[in-house]
DNA sequence: GCCGTTTTCGGCCCGACTGTTTTCAGTCG
């Protein structure tokens, strides 16, 4: 690439999305399954790598990720150059693209699909409803009523959203763990866990899965499916079951035999990366990994547990927390005793983002504030309110209150905090003398998100005053996409002006990102995680964000408030 | 197409469930 010339990269997901596609589409054509199987590892990988891979690419370094050779980084070379796989190009014209939207139906997969097709020539949505409604599909081997009354069912259901929201791991948390406590108490239960995705605290889920070892399976099982707030009983039977819930959530339990409930809270907890790569490592070694046991191929042993320590263990590797079973290296480093001691909850000693009454926007005084923080555990909490409701006179009127009630908490500290707003143009929207006068200010974006992003974060960087930037590109899950931000730029000014960057634990935020954070991390970045609390509830937000933090490989040394203010003060310089 | 604590060639996770079948392929997680 010519130096200079501002070409824009493709995203991450872009790249993911072409190599998806482009297997999905081979596997049409009757393509041998191990290069798609290549092609959507790959695609996974992307997705979750912090930087762009377009980049890496271009500079011959994306093969270092494991799973993606010299074929696949030419590929993406050429997305980058030409906008598109020239393969992709090629085969999207050999496959008609409904053909490819088949194998969206439940119960319809590729092999199906590829026979309607070539066998019945059928290559529209359309002309695949109309074909099961008169019954012509039954005459292809494989078919019969049942898959025809399926897709006529579904193509006639009105138009599913594009793409399915997944609700979020704050709304998820709080309720797996309701049920679980609720579980424990039954008579019948002997050990219950939340597993899945929720576990592993990825910041949204699809269903909320748990795990239980129990005397009588058959009660507990029934007990599940009687609980009050159950709208509906999706399916039942002696040892699992699946409910709906009053607010549309989904919960999966299964009891399972006590002597078997390490493997199989392990495979339940996933990710499905995480179990198909540590699979791979046990066949090497001749063993077969499934959630019945771990079977010595050779003498025919089952290795059966009812510890998920002791499984890891068998197989050769440290424990694995849950937050880093995503195969992004995690097995490596296990096997090698690498694993970093993760930052935990009990580890923070205060907050440094939270709001009061006196932004409009907040739902409780300072007084409430501090005493829940005091409550929590914490010895600091920073009043961060958003500086455009403290004009005229309001911020010296808030910091005499902060004054006086520092007089009254003993040993607990309130800091005069402010969060500005970082403006279009860069500059922050409190001159400096205000700013000089405060223990701790965050700078955020909160407008212009597409307006040089990096350019303005990097802008209030550089100003001596701000301590932290907030909510670094300020997405909100599943409603707004992350500003385009330059990580490497931005770590690297963080780290050249002493400024910090916030894992913002709302539940729409988690931002910085499980992969954003850990590159901040590796990169010498140190995170505050903080609550961004409007009101004294949200100040249990950071138990997602520490999840998040987990997810990112930090340990408390490299989370700022696990740090007392006055060490946080010390490194301010 | 990728990759190596046997390997640069010859493998590539595992089982449950479903609908279609008389023994299994395809789909799903």
């Amino acid at each position: 690439m010519i130096a200079g010339m501002a070409k824009t990269l493709p995203r991450n997901a872009d790249v993911a999305e072409q190599l998806e596609l482009l297997s999905d589409i081979l596997e049409l054509e009757g393509e041998a399954a191990y290069r798609l199987l290549a092609y959507r590892r790959a695609a996974a990988l992307v997705r979750e790598q912090p930087g762009l891979v377009a980049e890496l690419a271009l500079e011959g370094k994306a093969k270092e990720l494991p799973g993606i050779g010299k074929t696949i980084e030419g590929k993406i070379v050429e997305i980058v150059n030409e906008g598109e796989i020239r393969a992709l190009t090629k085969h999207k014209a050999l496959v008609p693209p409904d053909v490819v939207e088949f194998t969206r139906l439940p119960g319809l997969g590729p092999k199906t699909a590829r026979k309607i097709w070539q066998e019945l020539g059928v290559t529209t949505l359309a002309d695949l409803k109309a074909a099961a409604k008169a019954e012509r599909l039954r005459v292809l081997p494989g078919i019969g009523a049942k898959l025809e009354e399926r897709i006529v069912k579904e193509l006639s259901g009105k138009r599913k959203a594009p793409e399915e929201v997944r609700p979020l791991l704050g709304v998820g948390l709080p309720a797996v763990q309701a049920v679980v406590t609720v579980l424990r108490a039954h008579p019948a239960a002997l050990e219950v866990s939340d597993a899945g995705s929720v576990r592993r605290r990825k910041e949204t889920f699809r269903d909320l899965d748990i795990i239980a070892t129990a005397s009588e399976p058959a009660a507990l099982t029934d007990y599940f499916t009687k609980l009050r707030w159950v709208e509906k009983v999706a399916a039942k039977g002696e040892s699992k079951a699946t409910v709906v819930s009053n607010d549309g959530l989904r919960f999966d339990l299964r009891v399972v035999p006590a002597g078997l409930y390490g493997n199989l809270l392990q495979h339940f907890t996933g990710s499905k990366h995480h179990n198909v790569a540590l699979r791979e490592d046990a066949v090497r070694v001749g063993f077969s990994v499934s959630e019945n046991g771990v079977k010595d191929v050779e003498s025919g042993e089952v290795f059966k547990t009812g510890s998920e320590e002791a499984l890891y263990e068998f197989l050769g590797y440290q424990y694995i927390p849950p937050e880093l079973r995503e195969n992004l290296g995690e097995l490596e480093a296990a096997r090698n005793g690498e694993l970093p001691e993760l930052v935990e909850l009990s580890d923070l000693r205060g907050d440094l983002h939270a709001h009061s009454t006196w932004s409009s926007d907040g739902k409780n005084s300072i007084e409430e504030m501090a005493a829940e923080a005091k409550s929590r555990g914490y010895s600091y909490l920073a009043i961060t309110d958003h500086s455009h409701y403290l004009r005229d006179g309001r911020l010296e009127a808030q910091a005499r209150e902060i004054e006086a009630l520092n007089e009254t908490l003993g040993r607990f500290k309130l800091l005069k905090g402010i969060e500005v707003n970082i403006r279009a143009d860069g500059s922050l929207d409190v001159d400096d003398e205000t700013l000089a006068g405060r223990d701790w200010v965050v700078a955020s974006l909160h407008t212009a998100f597409d307006k040089n992003p990096t350019e303005r974060v990097i802008s209030a960087m550089e100003n001596p005053n701000v301590d932290c930037i907030g909510h670094l590109t300020a997405r909100k899950i599943n409603r707004r996409g992350p500003a385009d931000i330059d990580l490497s730029r931005v770590f690297e000014t963080a780290l050249a002006t002493k400024t910090f960057l916030e894992i913002n634990s709302q539940p729409d935020r988690l931002d910085l990102r499980d992969a954003h954070a850990r590159a901040a991390g590796e990169a010498g970045v140190l995170l505050s995680i903080s609550s961004d609390a409007h009101s004294t509830r949200a100040l249990a937000y950071p138990e997602l964000g520490v999840g998040q933090a987990r997810r990112a490989w930090l340990t408390k040394e490299q989370v700022l408030n696990t740090r007392t203010w006055p060490q946080i003060k010390k490194l301010l310089g």
